[in-house]
DNA sequence: TTAAAAGTGTCAATAATTTGACAAAGTAAC
DNA sequence: GTTACTTTGTCAAATTATTGACACTTTTAA
């Protein structure tokens, strides 16, 4: 339902705009690239897009001057990408026109969540705004995973998860079946930066089996270790 | 009960009218908007709005004279949104016809009030006020809080809250179980040019918990930290 | 039975939140 | 106006929770 999201993502580097794409894929959305200012702007004027990702520092012109000069002809979001240490003057963005910001190295959840607050900005500023915005929330039999209030119940009772935890059931629930490598999780889930430990994954999906586990037996069987590949989330018939 | 209220929001700024919108969606009114004097004018005169929010500085045709120009036809309450230091002659708006004021940057609090302050002159002006205008009271086991009377019990105790620990408590408890980011509240519950330190809303968030704490604990315990998300309020079951 | 893979418990390192103290800004009372 | 009082925002400990690593145990599939 409702029309078909499109994002640009801009960045000089094409790993950047590999994992973008890759998280925002999930959720969806049509995503088109662009590796430098000018193919950015001459994009952005040319296409309509919900949000454009656009790198702060790029050779030639920068995030910053795409923004501004976009801005004279069009309304389009902008989240800026900056690096850490790059801290732009929050003001400055600001009258350049820039809706929001996202520090490197950056999380999925970070990157969803914020694209998903401007789009819902967006549609808000929709002349009728009649249908509340969708929820996102996941039911399964046994478990419930409600996104906006970030709350799991499984089984009538709520699950208490830290941050990663959450992230991690979430992540797999949202693809109920598919299988994932730990190096994959640990790619999409953590930080893009981060080189960790493989069984770290296990340490976590064992963390929260255990919480699920109190609260429902069939919730914590939900979590599959698939031998020698990984792990999956599929839905227990009982 | 009591029919919808309508307003036109003008300004010819995208992000002020998104702002204004925001925060009166929230009180379930109904937001339309206008971008400059022509089409303030054209839709002011076609639509029967309860109140209109109308810029001062406008390309073009300017609030002061909208508002004259609409007089002529009309007396549809009229807010006027003035930047600091563009201090109108409160004379001459008065005699454009102008019924209030706002100073840019306002926060959603000013905003709501005198929205709401102009309705209620209104209502009360209409011939026989049989209809009580519908109450704004959140009702929740162990607390109350009562936005006509910006009053807040637990326990039966009231609890004295100062503006903004009383903003925030009612910006979280006018949607329960949804998490906002320390970003989101400062941008919402904050006035809107305001660049602060996230941790301030910690320290609200503490004050609030404190003095809820003195008249009951279930009501503090109602405002939920979500490490590594935000905070959101959660109706205790007990 | 065995080698490889997955699960577990612990601990130190990190990260996020809470708290208290203080200064600045705003208000009210005189 | 000036003074006293309240509210607000910042900052930096202190506290608390999460996280990642690793060694060790258990399970699995061949």
């Amino acid at each position: 339902m409702g029309k078909e999201v499109k994002i640009l993502v801009v960045d000089d580097e094409e790993r950047i705009r590999r994992l973008l794409k890759m998280y925002l894929s999930r959720e969806e959305y049509k995503i088109e690239e662009a590796e430098d200012g000018n193919e950015a702007l001459a994009k952005a004027l040319e296409n309509e897009y919900d949000v454009i990702l656009l790198d702060l520092m790029m050779p030639g012109k920068d995030g910053l001057e795409v923004c501004r000069e976009l801005r004279e002809k069009k309304a389009t979001p902008v989240i800026m990408l900056t690096a850490k240490g790059e801290e732009v003057n929050r003001v400055q963005g600001f009258e350049a026109g820039t809706d929001d910001y996202i520090v490197k190295p950056f999380s999925p959840r970070e990157v969803v969540l914020r694209v998903k607050a401007i789009l819902r900005r967006a549609s808000q500023t929709s002349y009728l705004q009649t249908e509340p915005t969708t929820k996102d929330v996941l039911v399964f039999p046994h478990l419930t995973i409600d996104h906006d209030a970030h709350k799991v119940t499984a089984d009538g009772k709520e699950v208490n998860l830290t941050p990663k935890e959450y992230e991690l059931l979430y992540y797999l629930a949202k693809a109920p079946d598919k299988v994932f490598e730990r190096e994959q999780l640990l790619k999409e889930v953590w930080q893009y930066e981060f080189f960790g430990d493989l069984r770290t994954v296990d340490t976590h999906v064992k963390r929260l089996r255990e919480k699920l586990n109190k609260a429902s037996e069939f919730a914590a069987r939900m979590i599959v270790t698939v031998w020698g590949v990984g792990y999956k989330f599929e839905v227990v018939n009982e």
